[in-house]
DNA sequence: GGCGGAGGCGCC
DNA sequence: AGGGCGCCTCCGCC
């Protein structure tokens, strides 16, 4: 049963309707004040599944009010799904030219916290058109529409799951931003003033960064180098006799000459003062929990992104800081070798599956002979899914064909299909985008009578390109399925827990990895969760095919003890 | 002054 | 030496 939620000039309206998108009894309207209320009783008399717009617009709104919904379609991600699938291409819904259901929704949108006066509800009031149209027909119109995209696609069951999953993860990505990241500034302040020094007023350097700072000036005997600046810095290396051509670490690091020890170490602690000094801290810290706001679907591969603070490029330095409250526990889980165990079970490749199956999949790889060492195994597959073509990883390459034909085989297909153009598709029907007009005009340029070589070099780049990236695309994208199947049927066990602000709840995602924090009572059932969670999407996705999705996990208090 | 690309680097 | 991101500073441009 859906609950299609609405708004309206004055508040909202509440459709019920069936299955198939019909409306089976009267619907209701309600004042913005009175949404929750109702919203409440309705998921408590009947669990129906919600029907919005977008997640990221009402649900912000009902959490602050302590209302948590069991499931959720929402539109706006659906749509650009289906809008894009492969398997709904015949669809009317795919045909109809772009309209409002395509815009992606950057305005009118809410920020976590309970610290905002004017509310979403406020917003929506002011923002809706008086409408000749009657009030819910627009959002009961398209999830006809997705419904009858879905039952006339190729593989509905797939595309019902991944819908399914994407709003799931919608539901969770709002529950982890109001609830926030336990984390203790007062330590990161320490951390932070033992690697820098002391905070200083603000512009100035810490002393220990002004130290080192002072190192580099005097070793390249620049006395007024500012090392922030790439370019003047580049001039200083080179001047002083240093080969470097840019100032990157990587290259630096191969370089031998007194100035690039303090040079490197000083670009590293310049990083994590700018990135999560003092000034993140303040702006993102509060109250003792960090609230990025998550973007469920921002990648086009179906990986979450987040916007705020960085939430997702959280470094190993900062981690520290991330710990559990007196009485809870941290839960830290991680999908050990995810992507080439996806790709062995897209491509039902059954040797690279048994490879993988009770132990550490690279580790397989060795024992079976196919590489020497664990590293050589890791870059091989890593390479495989990137499409190196160079390097260590590119000299692997034949004997891992060798090995796993369908596997590799199934990604060399996925580049073939980028460079021609062509869409590709993941386990569950999420397809890659086409290539822009600048591909396809360079690629019409070569094919011309009068091409030049460097016309036909250019286009024949930018294809290699678009092939790695669909070669990625089919394993990125149905590993993060994998992985919004596995935080689904985690968020619906931590329910059954007692699940929420007073019980186990979500507090991290990150692409292969979940963090949970419990009270201390229910760590242990937690971490069953999880790996129960993991096989139940690998059979969501695979069926009985024979792959394992083993799962490391560990109770902590803190995140750098995860490890 | 604001804007946006480039360089650089953190995460998977 | 190869995919996906976000965000910081610098720097050239309007």
């Amino acid at each position: 049963m859906y609950a299609v939620l609405t708004a309206t000039p004055n508040g909202a309206r509440i459709d019920v309707v069936d299955a198939d998108g019909a409306a089976v009894d009267g619907s209701r309207s309600m004042r913005r004040l009175e949404i929750p209320a109702a919203v409440s009783e309705l998921e408590r008399a009947s669990r129906p599944r919600w029907v919005w717009d977008s997640t990221a617009r009402w649900y912000p709104e009902l959490l602050r009010a302590g209302i948590r919904v069991d499931r959720c379609h929402d539109l706006r991600l659906c749509h650009t799904i289906l809008r894009s699938s492969e398997l709904t291409a015949d669809s009317v819904l795919a045909r109809a030219a772009a309209g409002e259901w395509d815009v992606p929704l950057d305005d009118v949108q809410p920020s976590t916290g309970p610290a905002d006066s004017a509310t979403l509800f406020d917003l929506l009031a002011v923002d809706s058109p008086p409408g000749e149209d009657e009030p819910g027909t627009a959002v009961a119109d398209e999830l006809r529409a997705q419904l009858a995209a879905v039952a006339g696609a190729e593989a509905p069951g797939r595309i019902r799951l991944l819908l399914a999953a994407e709003s799931a993860g919608a539901l969770s990505a709002a529950e982890m931003s109001f609830d926030g990241l336990p984390f203790d500034a007062a330590i990161h302040d320490r951390v932070l003033t033992e690697l820098l020094g002391s905070r200083p007023r603000d512009g100035d350097r810490p002393e220990r960064l002004e130290a080192l700072a002072d190192v580099v000036r005097r070793t390249l005997d620049s006395p007024d180098l500012h090392p922030d600046s790439p370019a003047e810095l580049l001039r200083a290396l080179r001047r002083a006799g240093v080969p470097a051509t840019s100032t990157r670490q990587w290259e630096l690091k191969s370089i031998d000459h007194p100035a690039i020890p303090p040079l490197l170490e000083y670009k590293k602690l310049s990083r994590l003062l700018s990135a999560n000094g003092w000034t993140w801290m303040d702006t993102w810290i509060r109250e003792g929990r960090f609230h990025p706001e998550y973007v469920p679907g921002g990648v086009v591969t179906g990986r979450w992104a987040a916007k705020g603070g960085g939430a997702l490029q959280l470094p190993g330095q900062v981690r520290g800081a991330v710990v559990a409250d007196p009485g809870w526990k941290l839960v830290v889980a991680d999908a050990a070798q995810l992507e080439p165990r996806v790709l062995a079970a897209l491509s039902g490749d059954d040797a690279m599956a048994s490879a993988g199956r009770g132990k550490d999949l690279y580790q397989g790889l060795v024992d079976r002979g196919v590489v020497d060492t664990r590293a050589s195994a890791k870059v091989a597959m890593l390479g495989a899914m990137y499409g190196a073509t160079q390097g260590q990883a590119g000299r692997l390459m034949p004997r891992l064909a060798k090995a796993y034909p369908q596997a590799i085989g199934m990604v060399e297909n996925a580049a073939r299909a980028g460079e021609q153009g062509k869409q590709v598709t993941t386990r569950l029907g999420r397809s890659s985008p086409l290539p822009g007009e600048a591909w396809l005009a360079a690629q019409a340029d070569a094919r011309a009578e009068d091409a030049g070589d460097a016309a036909r070099a250019r286009a024949r780049s930018a294809a290699r390109d678009w092939g790695r990236f669909t070669r990625n695309f089919i394993v990125q994208g149905s590993a993060a399925e994998w992985a919004l199947c596995w935080m689904a049927h985690l968020r619906s066990s931590l329910r059954e827990l007692g699940g929420g602000p007073t019980g186990p709840h979500l507090v991290f995602f990150l692409h292969d990895e979940v963090m949970v924090h419990t009270p201390e009572a229910t760590a242990d059932a937690v971490r069953d969760a999880v790996h129960a969670a993991a096989a139940a999407a690998g059979r969501s996705l695979f069926g009985t095919f024979p792959v394992d999705f083993p799962v490391t996990t560990a109770i902590v208090d803190s995140y750098a003890d995860a490890k």
